[in-house]
This record gives structure tokens, sequence and C-alpha cells, in this order.
DNA sequence: TAAAAAGTGTTGTTTTTACAACAAAAATAT
DNA sequence: ATATTTTTGTTGTAAAAACAACACTTTTTA
């Protein structure tokens, strides 16, 4: 079966055998397409009628809003699916566009077939609802994550706000941080020079130390 | 059976029959709990047992950070979960503390048998699930607006993200928000009284108008 | 209906940020 | 190894926001 390598590695189709792979792409009524750099793989405001999941390549989730301004609101890489939140919540059409940042390979699954019940009883059926509710409930936790940064006022307390959760995932007061510092900035939505100044003054004041992506938070010394 | 009413009137139970919420108790190993105002219904850092549906009154979801800092992450009220989102994304404990913010009624779920698929073949459990998924995928929705809104720099484009989305939703440019000022101001994070100055400067240059909650956006004046 | 509470609007001051422009260091590509 | 690009650090200035304090209005409650 053509892609299966590209398919099981995936969170949602996790190891599925090619048999159940094969079964599957007959219930969702599949189909593969791979897009250049630039072209449109979903366009805003269109009917939807897919959940696409990227199993080669990139792109990025750009919205429009009424006023005409562009936004990225996410970018997508290999596993990642869109369209499922807005097939579950019932809406009708595409709250995004979603553009190939580079040559991808694209699985579109047909939207109804995948979030009712299967009449097919094709075997891994509910073991895909489940993978693709982990998918969204981990989104969520990852969207309330950012929430609760981005809702400090300062940058400072973004700053903290983010270098403090991450010491807690890391169960360390040292820490290595996903992002380089422009990226960090653009998460937190502040101004990267801005941002920079910030995170010199804390080292001055002890509150932190960091080399490139290397943090050490003193927790102690940081006034409750 | 005890609380029928107050079940079959939630999404998650969505006008289930008296019989089969029954069964779906018995399913989920359930209990119902009512708390008083302040009591807490879960404490952060426990192992997560339980999904919990507040069936009467409202509670508020709390946070303390690494740092110290206590922050209101959600208000729940009648018909929401807590819980979901970490039981499937497989966390051990709860991430927050649920306290009620007036007295309450409670429903406990045993998050195994709800998340797992129905041993004993209980009618509705997969449209259990389904709404679930739902609710889950709806939350995803509004914190990505709200995300949306906040990662914008000045209150002023805070404000115009946030009205140009009301207006989109209500396809007017007339609407009426959810939020009296100060909740708005709340809910976007910026200084209650700097966001009515910047309200004021909006309208005095014509952007918009308001009266409460009643809003009218001049789209065609904001330029591109 | 009176009193209390909640919500709204205004002002001035202080603090902070965004922005722009640039320099230097580090990483990557050729 | 050298050139190019990316990342990081610094500064000054202008703009914006937070904060605090207060007056006024509307809504809620007793």
């Amino acid at each position: 079966m053509e892609y299966f390598q590209e398919l099981k590695s995936t969170k949602i189709f996790d190891s599925a055998s090619e048999f159940d792979c094969q079964a599957m792409m007959f219930c969702f009524k599949t189909r593969f397409k791979t897009f250049d750099k630039n072209e449109n793989i979903v366009t805003q405001g269109n009917k939807i009628e897919d959940i696409i999941l990227i199993l080669k390549g990139g792109a990025i989730v750009e919205n429009i809003d009424i006023l005409g301004n562009i936004s990225i609101v996410m970018q997508l890489k290999k596993g990642d699916v869109y369209g499922i939140e807005s097939a579950y919540a019932g809406d009708e059409f595409y709250k995004d566009s979603v553009i190939a940042s580079e040559k991808c390979l694209v699985l579109f699954m047909n939207k109804h077939r995948l979030i009712n019940p299967c009449e097919n009883k094709c075997k891994r059926h509910d073991a895909v609802v489940k993978n693709l509710m982990r998918l969204v409930a981990e989104s969520n936790l990852k969207l309330l994550d950012k929430l609760t940064h981005l809702s400090k006022k300062s940058t400072r307390e973004k700053l903290l706000s983010y270098l403090g959760l991450m010491s807690e995932r890391a169960k360390s007061d040292y820490f290595e941080i996903p992002f380089n510092l422009t990226e960090l900035a653009n998460y937190l939505s502040v101004d990267r020079s801005a941002m920079t100044t910030e995170l010199g003054k804390m080292k001055k004041e002890g509150l932190i130390d960091y080399d490139k992506r290397q943090f050490h938070i003193f927790n102690n010394k940081i006034k409750y």
C-alpha cells in the first residue's frame, strides 16, 4: 500500500497494520495529494468536506479577519491534523486557509465518515477517534498554557510565567527551551528587542541566568 | 432516578433517556456530591481519578504556579466539564484546583471508564464520547479566538480583533457583546480604565459607536 | 425606596513597551 | 575557509499602557 510508512508513523494511525490502514482508507474515503510551496491546501470560507493530515512537509494556517488583517494561526508539520475541531464543533466552513510552506503530501479524510460511528465496523475506527481526541485534548492544554502567559501584562511577567512552567515541566531549575529567542518573542507576542532587554535586566538582577536556549531560574529569588 | 432532570439537560448526556442515563451512571462508576461555597471539588496535584461535571451552581478553576502566583484559569457553570483534556492527554495529576464559587452539585465520572471503549456495551457511551469531543473541540476554538485577540500588542488592536470577530459572528455591523466593559477588559487582559479611554478615542474617531453592550463597528472606516 | 454595590468615564503621572536602527556574534551554506 | 544569513544584544525616542484616584451612573439588594 502506497504511503503506508508515512501513515503508520502518525499519531492518529499509531502503528496500525497495513491491512487496518487499508480498511480505514476505504472507510474514510481518503485521497492523497501533493502540493508545491505556497499552494492552498484548504481555503478559508470553503465548505468543510475533509479533515486533512500532513504526511510530508509542512504548512501554515493563515486567517484573514473581517478587517483584512492576515495572521498566522499556527504551523503544521508532519503528523499534524487540521479541521478536526471545526468538524466536531459543527462548523460549516473552514475558518482558515492552509498553505503549503514547502512541498508536501497531504491526506484528505472525509469529515462525516471520520466523526460519525463506523458502519463498516472497520476495526480501528474507534482507536483513531480516540487518538484524535488525544490530539485535540493536547492542543487544548497547549493553548491554555499559552493563554496563561499572554494574559500577563508585562514582558517580565510573561517571561516568568513561561520560564516557570518550563522549569516545572523539567522538574529542575535548569532547563532548555524549545525556541530560540526570536521565536520565543514571537510566541509570547512581545517585541524581540524589548524582550532581550528584559532578559538582560533579569539576569543582572540575579533572577535568571541563560545562554542560548539553556536557562537557569533562581526560583528562590523571585518574590511572591 | 435522582438528578435525572439535571443530567439530561447537559450537553454531554444530551437528552438521553432515564434508562440510558442509569446504565451510564453504572458504566462510568459515577457519584454525586454537593459542595458549599469555597470547598475544593478537585485539588491541584492530586491524582486524576475522575472527570467532573457541574450539575448545579458554579465553580472556578484556579492554578498556582511554581512561583506561587494564583490565577483564575476559567469559570465553570452548569453543564461544564473539568478534567477531560488532561485525562485524554494522559496526565497523571490535576493541573488545577476546582473550587465551588457557590453551593453546587457535582457528578464525578471515572476517568478510565469514560475514556476507554465500553465493555458493558452501554448504548449511549459512544454518543457521550462524541459529545465530549464536541465540547473539547469547541473549547479549543474559543481558546484560539482568545489567543488571536491577546496576541495583538496594543489595546486598540485587541479591541478591534475582538469586535471584528463579534461583528463577523453576528453577520452585522451592529451586535451585542456577552460581557460588560469590566469583564471585557478582564477577558482581553488589559487595564479597564485604559480600555475605556481607548474605546472613547475610537468612538471619537468614528471607528465604532457603542452603548453598554451594544456596539456598532464602522468596518469601512477601518483602514487595512 | 433607600442604601449599597457594581459598572463606567475621566484625568494625570509613572512605567513600560514598541519601534527603528545598528553592531556584533553565531550558525549555516557555498 | 569564506561569505551569507540568522540570531542576539544595545540604545534612544516616541508612543502607549498601567496605575491610582476620583466622580458619576446604573443596577442590585435589603
